[in-house]
DNA sequence: AACCCGCAGGTAATCGATTACTTTTAGGTG
DNA sequence: CACCTAAAAGTAATCGATTACCTGCGGGTT
């Protein structure tokens, strides 16, 4: 593959005048400009870019760490980061972690070796590593939870109050016995939703705690939900944190011939595609996940780019959008 | 941040040793591996990838470019690349071509610039210029899709057939006016599951050529079902080429109130986590994503090892899931 | 005319690893 | 005891770019 040294030799220059010429430095004679750019492309030079990154101590790659790739939620996050890093000349690494603390650090050790210009994460519960980089100098932002140090930049979502509302929802289209599917302990958006719940259960004086947790997984919350149905005193409204737990409930809903809305009623977070196809079509909380994207993105190349006020947390609103699945 | 330098000072011996120490070479005194290792902890050594993989000309990367993110059946595949991709100790960088050439071609040029170890794609319909990475010595293997040229390693499914299947399921199921929803004219996917469609169509004496090309998106299929729905002879049954553009057709038919399966038959290709909770749940062609991404990465991983015979072209077969949605 | 300045372009150092080659050392052999 | 061999560890070349520094030259100033 041709070098450098290659063009130079072609165009018959020092290879610092090609590096000047490709470079667009305005020290280089515009005829000798041509020269170099004509020779570049008879040889198909494309510039080696481990050599550029190594000398030049910094790459244009961002990571972006997702805890699940086949959430739409997280992608939708993708898309956002990808849209601003693309426009500023970046290239997006998109990594799953898949709620594995051992992944996410493997991921985090990669972009920490290959010396990646940034990060963006959605921390998994654990106790996310993240000091290696920040003594680096490579900024983190995290987006969707907060890492455990809590420090650094962040883009969240509020979360326990778009639950508290969602469940005020439930209680004031008049169900009473109000449960809820969440995620893991130590998983903050679970946590905070499942919070927020209790502090709408609180305010409306009812003390039955009738909540399960189950990875964000379908399968899981589907045996979560099956188990608050079944129980002595099952719940009539259910508040599911995600929408792949929302597929699992309704399945629960569908396996026992309950109706959402009519007999037990149900908000869901995320505004997946087909939450308005299914019948009823399902009241969610809508998140700005695009938008978490672009902003954490944007907070993400101002580091990079040398702003180093204080972090900031950016708290985005979560819109609830009521359909007919928590209407009697 | 720490360099081998520091590390060889700390410990007291040169670059080298270190550097065999810490890769395991057998030529070095156990005690010194441990005193490396001691003064590498200390220092919180992280090797420059940069710096290594310039050196040893290649990259644990792999490139994983597909057309689109927020697509399950993308992600699927993507989640099998990177089951395999990790226990061969390579990571994954997903892009997202988002079935524009003119991004695939970016990341191509970024892929080759970083001197990934390989590539899986799934082209676009265009001319994707994959020659300059072969010329490198980089494999690439396709995916879903074949290359325009048609070299190299495929990994697709038998779509055509499966459409064809689908379409005769529909006709034995007493369907007669078939129509069909597909993507943009030169993406193999599309243009195969048309002419499955066709094929069926043709066997069954049926010559109404009654279907519509969209983007592989939800509004674009919308717009298209409609425009069939709406038409002077509409027809009573829909072969729609993906699951996202299966969300477009059947917000069509609950604007018009028509019940999938009684009043207007509808398969969709790929078996999405939703298709089941729908009422009444939707017939589906089961494309093998995950296994797709599985073989494509072994498939990648062999020829970076050095594996020299003729191209493969591996053939999945997809299936058909037989729900309501197809029955009258 | 002597001197200075600035610019174009060349020379070579540099980034941080790996590794070919060389040197040192220890152990075995005749 | 001299000599040979092999293993261990050091020295320095190398990967391919960027860029600090240097050189030579043309034009302006006094």
């Amino acid at each position: 593959m041709a070098t450098i040294s290659d063009v130079a030799a072609r165009a018959g220059v020092s290879t610092a005048t090609v590096s000047r010429a490709l470079n667009g430095k305005s020290t280089v004679d515009p005829a000798l400009v041509a020269r170099v750019q004509a020779a570049a492309a008879e040889l198909g030079y494309h510039p080696n870019a481990l050599a550029r990154n190594l000398r030049r101590q910094e790459t244009a790659v961002l990571a972006l760490i997702i805890s699940d790739v086949e959430n739409p939620f997280f992608t939708a996050i993708a898309r956002g980061v990808e849209d601003i890093a693309r426009t500023a000349g970046y290239s997006v690494v998109l990594c799953n972690s898949d709620e594995s603390e051992e992944k996410e650090s493997r991921y985090l050790d990669v972009a920490l070796q290959e010396r990646v210009a940034g990060v963006i994460i959605s921390p998994t519960g654990g106790a996310t590593n993240v000091a290696v980089l920040r003594e680096r100098g490579t900024p983190v932002v995290a987006v969707d939870r907060p890492l455990s140090t809590g420090t650094g930049d962040q883009v969240l979502v509020d979360t326990r109050r778009a639950a508290r509302e969602a469940t005020e929802h439930l209680l004031a289209n008049g169900y009473r016995r109000i449960g809820c599917v969440t995620g893991p302990e130590g998983v903050r958006t679970a946590d905070d939703r499942l919070e927020g719940y209790r502090d709408a259960q609180r305010a409306a004086g009812n003390m039955a705690e009738l909540f399960r947790r189950a990875e964000f997984r379908s399968a899981g919350a589907r045996q979560a939900t099956s188990e608050l149905l079944d129980a002595a005193e099952p719940p009539d409204a259910l508040l599911v944190a995600n929408s792949t737990m929302a597929i699992g409930a309704l399945e629960a809903f569908k396996a026992r011939g309950i109706r959402a809305g009519r007999d037990v009623g149900i908000v869901a977070f995320d505004d997946a595609p087909w939450t308005t196809l299914i019948d009823p079509p399902l009241t969610v909380v809508a998140q700005p996940a695009y938008h978490i994207g672009t902003v954490a993105a944007k907070l993400l190349l101002a580091r990079i780019g040398g702003g180093s006020n204080e972090p900031t947390a950016t708290v985005l609103e979560a819109r609830l959008v009521e359909r007919a699945s928590s209407r009697r």
